[in-house]
DNA sequence: CATAAAAAGTGGGAAAAAGTGGGTAATTAT
DNA sequence: ATAATTACCCACTTTTTCCCACTTTTTATG
């Protein structure tokens, strides 16, 4: 619904805790800002959704038929790892170990914009696949992009 | 109704008894902490179903026709094994032991949401399967999700 | 431009809650 | 009646949460 945008160099310290940045925090409404969920991204990132983006996904997820295999399986895996997060008195959240032992993040992470949520890197990570991708940017964005309907 | 949420890594414990874990216990309505109903998953898996899910489910069994074996087959089969636990002092759940038994469970388990359920998995039974199907995961969400009516 | 004041960002310690294990009494089944 | 299972309770360990204090950066003002 939003659209967020935005990219913070930030710190994870020594309890795995992460400061959601004044700036970040002035793009959300209000409701959203004491909450979030963070899960396994679909890249060697995590996700941060806000509670309203996440409840949009979950009513999305229950569409589906749990007497589908591939509807079970798929939902099972979706929701791996996803965990509710509340925001400190001093404004942070703490990443749950187990996910930032799998999107390998270090003390130095970035926190970037995707649309309507917000991904979660380590720097290094970062930096790499930024680079790496940088060169097939042209013709991503015309495979994406690039078709009839641009905007109205 | 709600959409749980949440991978929580428990340990079964001599008498076979199962934290349900503070994070999960917050989901949960009030009505629907003191008992659960546990049975055989469709997958590897036992299924934890609260209350008022659980009679969500037998409501759907009731518009099942009797008079046709499968469906009759079909409902006798998803109830087998199916029991009513309930919460101890300590926030426990007794796991009975012929369902532990079909599942496979060992002493370490795990509890994942899954939408409007929880499954417990054996945590080396679920290892094994996270890993080998996360490789169809790409194409898997966009068989199950990609479709055409992304909308609310 | 300098300085003060406020807000943002960091770090860590202590209290509280969660998690774990086991003993004993009560209940059930044989 | 007796053995086994289950329920209830207590005690200990670990983790998490909450709070306070300090540093750095930004903003406001003379």
């Amino acid at each position: 619904m939003t659209g967020f945008i935005g990219e913070y160099h930030c710190k994870l310290d020594a309890k795995g805790r992460l400061l959601i940045p004044s700036d970040m925090r002035k793009q959300l409404s209000p409701e959203d800002q004491g909450q979030f969920v963070v899960s396994r991204g679909v890249d060697d990132c995590l996700s941060l959704y806000t509670s309203s983006e996440w409840l949009q996904v979950m009513n999305r997820l229950r569409k589906l038929n749990r007497f589908k295999p591939k509807d079970r399986k798929f939902a099972r895996m979706f929701q791996k790892g996803a965990t509710k997060v509340a925001v400190d008195g001093s404004g942070r959240i703490l990443i749950p170990k187990g996910l930032s032992a799998w999107a390998s993040l270090n003390k130095e992470v970035v926190l970037v914009a995707n649309v309507d949520l917000w991904e979660l890197w380590d720097k290094q990570r970062y930096d790499e696949i930024m680079k790496e991708d940088w060169e097939g940017f042209d013709q991503l964005a015309q495979d994406v992009m690039g078709d009839s309907s641009d905007g109205e």
